[in-house]
DNA sequence: GAGATCTTGAATGGTTTCGTCGAGTATCTA
DNA sequence: TAGATACTCGACGAAACCATTCAAGATCTC
């Protein structure tokens, strides 16, 4: 039940910009180069963040991106149904991105139930939670001294 | 973040058998008339669940599968990551199929902190859940009147 | 022994994912 | 105004994955 690499590499590249949450740009290539991205692929993932209005963007010279709003605006559940879709494991369950389901009847299928307890579980986390969590997080861990093993919630 | 048709037609699969459990063994076709799996693809994946002795089986004649356990003790959490891996949605902070990611530094990102939230969550619903469960929710929605609109949970 | 059903290993076609490319457009600075 | 830089758009390609199928063999019961 993977989260693909296209939802976390936008993940990355929002919480590298609410780092720097301002009026000023960052461009393409230093965050590619800051958090090991493919540059030309980053493009296209800033651009339909861009059309998420999670970001916006500005050409020329002194060109790049920045957050669209404040990181405590951006909430995770938002942005992941943007760039991938359902949050949903299954498409019947789902209250966004809803697909019908293969299984002969729909209202007597015992999955449902517990794959909805399982998105209603996911997306309210993701609801909660936006890119200035993922940011206190990045400045916290940041500031730790290397060499500290896993960290625990 | 999908569960694969794969998933689900497994966790189908065992519910259906779990609606028989019993010393009797039900037939391959059987199960994939009734629960609308294609056969070929639903014997690939009984003989996976076999091989991960969720369920036995008996060839010839009077051949098919059954429950290798009772219902309730066939957590779903186990088949998922039998038939497909893990439930985290990032590898980094699965816990059974541990994955590094590709971010710079995994001791220092904001975003498992999230994920392994999510996991957590995921793995605290489906480690209770087993196919008794779905067998009971099966049987009440068998019985109830037909046309009843979306069930609450 | 025939027929029915599981078993094994492989194959297939379609889809998705990840990543790239080329050319165009916009903007800024010198 | 030209050049440089960076965004924008639409398309492309390889690899991986997914859903599904196939053929032949093994087993079991009647």
């Amino acid at each position: 039940m993977k989260l693909s690499v296209r939802g976390e590499y936008a993940l990355r590249a929002l919480t590298h910009l609410g780092l720097y949450y301002g009026p000023e740009v960052l461009r393409i290539q230093a965050i590619a180069d800051e958090q090991r991205i493919p540059k030309r692929f980053l493009e296209q993932i800033l651009n339909e963040l861009r059309n998420g209005r999670f970001v916006e963007s500005r050409r020329g010279v002194a060109g790049g991106y920045r957050l669209a709003a404040p990181p405590d605006k951006i909430f995770l559940a938002a942005v992941i149904r943007h760039v991938e879709g359902a949050l949903a494991p299954v498409g019947c369950v789902s209250e966004k991105f809803y697909e019908k389901c293969n299984c002969p009847d729909e209202s007597r299928c015992a999955l449902r139930a517990v794959m909805k307890e399982v998105r209603d579980a996911i997306a309210g986390i993701l609801e909660k939670r936006t890119v200035a969590d993922l940011v206190k997080k990045a400045v916290e861990l940041k500031n730790q001294p290397m060499g500290a093993d896993d960290f625990v919630i």
